[in-house]
RNA sequence: GCCACCGUAGCUCAGUCGGUAGAGCGGCUGACUUGUAAUCAGCAGGUCGGGAGUUCAAUUCUCCCCGGUGGCUCCA
């Protein structure tokens, strides 16, 4: 047999009488390593005992390579799964997957509730299992072995029953008296885990179902040194000093009282000036796409959310009170409300469109472990609106819309890390939706069709769409690596069905034809949407949505009139301008411009006064001493009107 | 909702092996009048998240509640 060994571009070869495994066939060609974890054979990921029984090109994997670490991470987690097993006897492991993001991986075992002295313990054992160099060994077993090697445990007899064929084999891997089932590969030995950590245990469901049987997930992570552990958790800490709930505090952006309204943000002047500017924006971009404003209350009786569905579908999220022994609910959505609006008067096949915006404040009781700062909260403003359209022109009117989130999140914003999603029905469970197939099949083919005529990659996720439509959403990571659904374009063809709302408009023969409801929103939520950008730019926002764009600091008391008359002539050319003319030192003023993020610090001392001029310091350090107060406003104006990512007057 | 952890001054945190608490920042007052990342001094702030229990005594121990943080199908 020819055997061809790959490293990088170089290749050699050999040639071997008899099957023998990689590991063997390496050391025949001389290979050392002692990273050596695994190896490809024709592409394929195999551990090293894997016996070559014909023409192969090996490929060594490193245990620093990605796949190699993705082995490490593998191999931790069974580890970690041993080290419980001997901790805890009783314990039942069930499924321990390598997770992505964050990278590590965790275990999820059937056992009693755990603290974290506990997983100190477990740590510790594991230590153990490492320093003994336990040899992983793969073996092959028939299905029914499986099952009776398993048959202390319901988990993995049902895993072996869904994933193995009658009467075929599969694999497990024993490391001392530990086994597991598992495809693999593994490590070669348990000693190659040189740089792990037990992170956290909490609570997860068989089948991530809520009603299904509770188990403890304990999570971790493994990398191929210390060091590359090491740098990843100054990553970490790094991303904790962007979280917007503490920047959201130090800028003064927003507060919470949970003990009046859990996860009810209440903005602060500060937080206020940066979302009047982000909804001024989207007003704007709303109108020119063709979008009316409307304006809806913010309860109606609860013969409307009964109407809608909310009443059935929604119940659990919703704030509901009695009033005079009528039913009332807080809205959840606007669009019952949009609906009304749109019934008002008959419209013909010319009109549509018809479009309306409205930046509304909606309430959803979300489950308490559910909130999160402002990604998560019960109460939230939406750049919500909805487009009633005909079926020949969704994929029109959605192309514009993707086209608007384009230019919001890449262009404006410079977020560049964003997730497209089009959620389909699942083909499989038909019945769950409303609508005919035809309508649903059509309606499909519009939505991705808009997204591909824009090149746009997207993930398809099959049944994951409403039962009233399917949608296109888009996902944001944020700064821990969550991440949170911002914009969505919703088709529903049920709203206006005659069951419910029963819309109408005439087509080109008079006959009543039923629209498509398109429920759209850019930003999603402006709460959320904030709490995004605050990530984003860590608190050092573009000058157009700056709370504070130009402070004014004196150096001393003989400059307090004229700096006056500079703050004066700043808010007169409505520009958002803050001062500090305290009797403090020019020093820490100028360090707590630099800690707020003020973008422009304007300092004024006896030479600017004397000269009618100011002096510019921006919060990247920049300065430009003694220019006139009029070349700055034509930059600051600039720079304000065009949105600018970037703070230049300091840089030339 | 479930699991783990957490809740001390406006903020960040220390502390009490059970005897009702302390620092820095911030605030206020005064002195200093400063030229580019913290001037000095003094003062005022806390029913130690809420309730109940154990105890001579609870912020500390126990239980309950309220909040916060992380996690809750990235399938063997």
């Amino acid at each position: 047999m020819q055997v061809r060994l790959k490293r990088g571009e170089k290749s050699t070869e050999i040639e071997i009488s008899s099957p023998m495994s990689v590991s063997e066939i390496l050391e025949l060609m001389n290979y050392k390593d002692k990273d050596l974890v695994a190896a490809k054979v024709n592409g394929k990921l195999v551990d090293l005992s894997q016996i070559v029984k014909e023409d192969a090109t090996i490929e060594p994997v490193r245990i620093d390579s990605e796949d190699g670490i993705h082995i490490i991470r593998h191999s931790g987690a069974h580890i970690l799964a041993q080290a419980v097993k001997e901790l805890y006897p009783e314990a039942q492991p069930t499924i321990g997957p390598v997770t992505e993001d964050p990278p590590g991986f965790y275990y999820d075992i059937h056992m009693r509730n755990i603290t974290e002295e506990d997983l100190k313990k477990i740590e510790d054992k594991m230590r153990e299992i490492v320093k003994s160099d336990l040899k992983i060994k793969r073996k092959e077993l028939k299905k029914d072995d499986l099952k009776e090697l398993f048959r202390d445990n319901p988990f993995k007899l049902e895993l072996i029953e869904e994933n193995v064929p009658d009467n075929s084999y599969s694999t497990v891997y024993e490391q001392g008296d530990f086994i597991d089932f598992c495809l693999g590969p593994h490590l070669p030995s348990t000693s190659y885990l040189r740089a792990f950590k037990l992170l956290s245990v909490s609570n997860a469901y068989w089948r991530g179902n809520e009603k299904g049987t509770p188990l403890v997930r304990i999570y971790g992570t493994a990398f191929p040194n210390e060091k590359m552990m090491k740098e990843y958790f100054a990553m970490l800490e790094e991303a904790k000093r962007r979280d917007h709930r503490k920047l959201g505090a130090e800028l003064d952006l927003f507060i919470m009282r949970p003990e009046y309204g859990p996860s009810f943000p209440i903005y602060t002047p500060k937080g206020v000036a940066l979302r009047n500017e982000l909804i001024n924006y989207m007003k704007q971009l709303n109108r020119k796409a063709g979008y009316e404003e409307v304006w809806t209350p913010h309860a109606f009786k609860t013969s409307l959310w009964e109407k809608s569905g909310h009443m059935s579908h929604y119940r659990d999220n919703m704030f509901l009170m009695e009033v005079e022994n009528e039913d009332y609910g807080m809205k959840p959505m606007n669009c019952p409300g949009h609906i009304l609006i749109f019934q008002r008067k008959a419209w013909s096949y010319r009109d549509m469109p018809v479009r309306f915006s409205e930046f509304a404040t909606v309430y959803r009781y979300e489950k308490s472990g559910v909130t999160s700062g402002l990604l998560r909260v019960r109460s939230l403003t939406q750049d919500d609106g909805h487009a009633f359209v005909r079926m020949d022109q969704i994929e029109q009117e959605v192309g514009k819309l993707i086209d608007i989130i384009k230019e919001v999140y890449y262009s404006t914003f410079g977020i560049k890390e964003l997730k497209f999603k089009l959620s389909t029905r699942d083909e499989n469970n038909k019945d769950k939706y409303t609508g005919s197939s035809e309508v649903w099949d059509k309606a499909t083919k519009a939505l991705m069709q808009s997204l591909e005529n824009r090149s746009i990659k997207y993930e398809i996720k099959e049944g994951e769409a409403a039962f009233y439509g399917p949608k296109i959403d888009v996902d944001v990571r944020d700064a821990i690596g969550r991440y949170w659904q911002l914009s969505t374009i919703q088709l529903d063809f049920f709203m206006p069905d005659r069951d419910h709302f029963d819309l109408k408009y005439n087509d080109e023969n008079n006959q009543p034809q039923q629209p498509v409801m398109i429920h759209r929103a850019i930003y999603g939520s402006l709460d959320r949407f904030m709490g995004v950008i605050i990530e984003h730019f860590a608190g050092a926002f573009p000058l157009w949505i700056s709370p504070v764009q130009v402070r004014v600091v004196n150096i001393s008391e003989g400059s307090l009139e004229y700096s006056r008359k500079i703050i004066d002539l700043l808010l007169s050319e409505g520009i958002r301008v803050d001062s500090d003319l305290s009797s403090e030192t020019i020093n820490k003023k100028i360090r707590e411009a630099h800690g707020d993020k003020i973008p422009y610090t304007v300092i004024i001392g006896d030479k600017e006064a004397n000269e009618s001029k100011i002096s510019v310091r921006d919060r990247k350090n920049r300065q430009r001493n003694l220019v006139s107060l009029e070349s700055f406003l034509t930059v600051l104006k600039e720079e304000i009107n065009s949105k600018s990512l970037e703070i230049h007057f300091c840089s030339n």
